[in-house]
DNA sequence: TACTATCGCTCCT
DNA sequence: GCGATAGTA
């Protein structure tokens, strides 16, 4: 997803960078990027039995990651994203089917006693949830650590936070896997964060600035580099066949006015813009300038960069395309994570909070002596919970891993979370109702990223994990929506078979056009 | 030759 | 996302 091959491209500008240098200040995180990593480590836990203790190391893996995070007094600030309409448009099923097929091929190849084929699967078939998510802020929320859902997408909003300082609510980098920050305009960004807070930090500033590896970007406004990116191609819109990074860049090089780029582009024989592009492209600018992001402070929404003149005689004062506006009272209620931005439905209604000695119980002991040991995760340390026969019904044997010397103490005593440990007697794996399926309004603008679609898919915690707009059900099949490229392509392959006659940009042209 | 497109593999413990 | 490689202007 993001922008194929960007972070290939701007690797000159990319350095290695540890968590520790943004001590003492305020970091964004991209939760999708450390829920879905998470996922990865208890996927087959997720497809089989979703409500079961395994199923939720994800939340141990993300809790770690904060917990080194504020091991380096470094301010943790999670970004979620927002919901999505309902589209059923044909890409989502072949996506869904996709899913679907890969869970009854993995429950097939684990009735077949081929576990590794069957994990492989599951992990094809796992997606990130409203309900993971939700159990996640309930963490989050007892532990004080702050969070934030976007009423759209994380990246605009966390490219948002990156321009406001510390005492407005502002963050001083972001943590991500998603090249379209960079397009976003975010200042500071980090990327491929490990468990030990290595990371690799692209600034914007900095870039602008540097000539290296023969690319300069000194001629370059924020402008000019997010219309490099748009023109490589990105999930609004994708590029024009032939163009990539570097002939982006050159265009943009060289003409240094995108007007000049495009009509360029489009008199070269070499390439076919389609009719329509111009006209996309403009409005996938706008919305990587504008796109409609919350403000903590107002406790209202807001656009990434104040609306430009010319954006707004262009889109003839229809702002719907950067997402519908939403009354402040319902900005506020997704923003804090009580309204669930898919089905607008209160998250308490449906689901039960999990506190953190039921989460540690379940997840931690019984997967500990169903796995042989699991982490905890602490301020201070990473503890092992060890299922040997020192572990007893009130305190059990751990081993406190301490972050920064990555040494390894054994230790019966001192637990920063005393609540954390495990009850006498251990309470059932919590059921958590699923967020129930609403009729939900079409102008529901949400991303769909966390969209079940029917009961199946929410027994398992399965929903699709694309991108969607307002949009009509033929111009959400002509937007590429997936987070990989790969995934993209086979998209568009499929839709090509599927309906040989429809041409893929004309449904962008109509999302644009009906608003 | 330079670049884009595509494939298979890897993320997790 | 990465590296390798196939395809193309």
């Amino acid at each position: 997803m993001g922008i194929p091959n960007l972070l290939r491209f701007m690797k000159p500008f990319i350095e290695p960078v540890h968590i520790k240098k943004y001590a003492g200040q305020r970091v964004g995180i991209d939760a999708y990027s450390w829920l879905h990593k998470g996922a990865y480590s208890c996927s087959m836990e997720l497809c089989m039995s979703p409500r079961s203790a395994g199923a939720r190391r994800y939340i141990s893996y993300f809790m770690h990651h904060v917990n080194l995070l504020r091991h380096h007094k470094v301010v943790p600030v999670v970004v979620f994203d927002g919901g999505s309409m309902p589209c059923k448009s044909a890409t989502d099923e072949d996506r869904h089917k996709k899913r679907e097929l890969s869970l009854v091929l993995g429950k097939e190849k684990l009735e077949q006693g081929n576990t590794a084929a069957a994990i492989d699967l599951f992990r094809k078939a796992v997606q990130i949830t409203p309900s993971m998510a939700y159990q996640l802020i309930q963490i989050l929320k007892t532990e004080n650590v702050e969070f934030v859902v976007a009423p759209y997408e994380a990246d605009a909003q966390l490219a948002y936070l990156a321009t406001l300082d510390a005492d407005q609510g502002g963050i001083a980098a972001v943590i991500t896997e998603d090249s379209d920050l960079i397009a976003y305009g975010c200042t500071a960004i980090i990327f491929k964060m490990d468990r030990f807070g290595n990371g690799e930090e692209f600034r914007m500033e900095k870039t602008l600035k540097t000539v290296k590896d023969g690319l300069c970007f000194q001629d370059f406004d924020q402008n000019l580099f997010t219309g490099m990116c748009v023109l490589a191609g990105c999930d609004f819109l994708p590029s024009v066949p032939g163009i990539g990074t570097k002939r982006a860049y050159s265009l943009i090089s060289k003409h240094k006015n995108i007007d000049l780029v495009l009509s360029t582009l489009k008199l070269d024989k070499r390439y076919s813009m389609p009719d329509d592009y111009i006209d996309s492209f403009w409005k996938t600018l706008a919305v990587f300038n504008h796109a409609r992001v919350y403000d903590v402070k107002s406790k209202s929404l807001k656009h990434l960069k104040p609306l430009e003149e010319r954006y707004l005689n262009y889109l003839a004062g229809n702002l719907d395309i950067l997402g519908p506006a939403l009354a402040p009272s319902m900005a506020r209620a997704i923003a804090e994570g009580r309204l669930n931005p898919v089905t607008m439905e209160t998250f308490d209604e449906f689901s039960r909070t999990i506190s953190p000695v039921e989460f540690i119980d379940t997840s931690a002991l019984n997967v500990a002596s169903q796995y042989g040991s699991q982490e905890i995760l602490t301020q201070e340390s990473t503890i092992t919970i060890c299922s040997s026969e020192e572990s007893r019904d009130d305190i059990a044997a751990f081993v406190v891993d301490d972050i920064t010397s990555g040494e390894q103490k054994c230790n019966k005593g001192v637990l920063a979370l005393g609540k954390f440990l495990p009850q006498k007697h251990s309470s059932p794996a919590v059921e958590c109702k699923e967020v129930k399926p609403k009729n939900t309004p079409d102008n529901n603008p949400f991303k769909k990223r966390k969209l079940p679609t029917d009961q199946e898919s929410l027994d398992r915690n399965g929903v699709s994990t694309g991108l969607c707009w307002p949009l009509t059900q033929e111009s959400v099949a002509s937007i590429p929506n997936e987070r990989s490229s790969k995934r993209q392509s086979q998209q568009e392959a499929i839709r090509n078979i599927t309906n040989k006659n429809k041409d893929e940009r004309s449904g962008l042209l109509k999302f644009f056009m009906r608003l």
